[in-house]
DNA sequence: CATTATAGTGGACTTTGTCCACTACTTTTT
DNA sequence: AAAAAGTAGTGGACAAAGTCCACTATAATG
């Protein structure tokens, strides 16, 4: 087991990588997007034909929350929301030529944060840090 | 420089990663402090006597925000305010037995909160972890 | 059928955070 | 020493984010 000034410097450790990304976040995402939102937009480019409620499930947010979300969405123009054949209480979520455009953009800023994250890293300090990560997640994520 | 596969791969740690520390932080901190507040309190616990702007410099917050969770604080008798000998504008803050204990209390849960985040891996996984952690650690905050 | 459950919505509200203006004091400039 | 400029703390007013509840319409279950 870990002792504790271990569990202090993971404690920092995340702390400061939270701090980061948020940061990161903040600079980079100065799209017409909430934080919340831009989750939302990206849950739907997943796949088509998602419904708000699995939105909602997904993203572990309030289904009125989410409702409203679209409904902005939808006056925006960024989704369209059709009938759904299975369901007639139900809605299929779909984006639109903006809607896509978006998330391209949102992907884009996205990845441009990892960049400026590891630009003062050189090429094998990159690899590093792609291997530690990759551990990380083999341990948290991806073996469960 | 890492491919658009290795970047897309950071994204998803990132976004697992945080989400995670989220979850945790909403299950584990089911303390009478929102989020700020706790970073508030905490902040207020690394040193004695620390001015409100000192606090809400360090935390990035709104000094105005930050004076009414003080006042909050000093309500419900976690923190005393003291008039500063230095700087007659201004107070100095310190914790009341109480907002000791509070702190005490954060603490426990943060550490539980790792110990729970590394609950199913093995005493050899948890090293791993560790190691992983740190490199991540020194490539990004550390060697700064 | 009758009951129970679910999807989506809107109203009302709370929490969180921002912006601005103000007072009282301090620091700097002249 | 006086004037000007800056700073600490506060409250009002507001905006944004999120929660809770009640409701309608439909679906699923027995």
């Amino acid at each position: 087991m870990l002792n504790q000034t271990e569990i202090s410097q993971i404690r920092n450790f995340n702390r400061d990588y939270t701090k980061l990304l948020g940061i990161l976040n903040k600079k980079v995402l100065d799209t017409p997007l909430s934080w919340t939102e831009g989750r939302v937009l990206l849950e739907i480019s997943f796949n088509n034909d998602k419904t708000p409620i699995e939105v909602a499930n997904n993203l572990k947010l309030d289904k009125s929350y989410t409702s409203r979300i679209l409904n902005r969405f939808e006056k925006k123009g960024i989704v369209n929301k059709s009938p759904s054949a299975k369901d007639s209480r139900s809605i299929e979520l779909s984006l639109t030529a903006t809607g896509q455009e978006l998330v391209k953009e949102l992907n884009a800023r996205s990845d441009q944060q990892i960049k400026d994250l590891l630009k003062d890293l050189s090429i094998d300090e990159q690899r590093q840090f792609f291997q530690a990560m990759t551990t990380l997640d083999n341990l948290l994520f991806t073996r469960k």
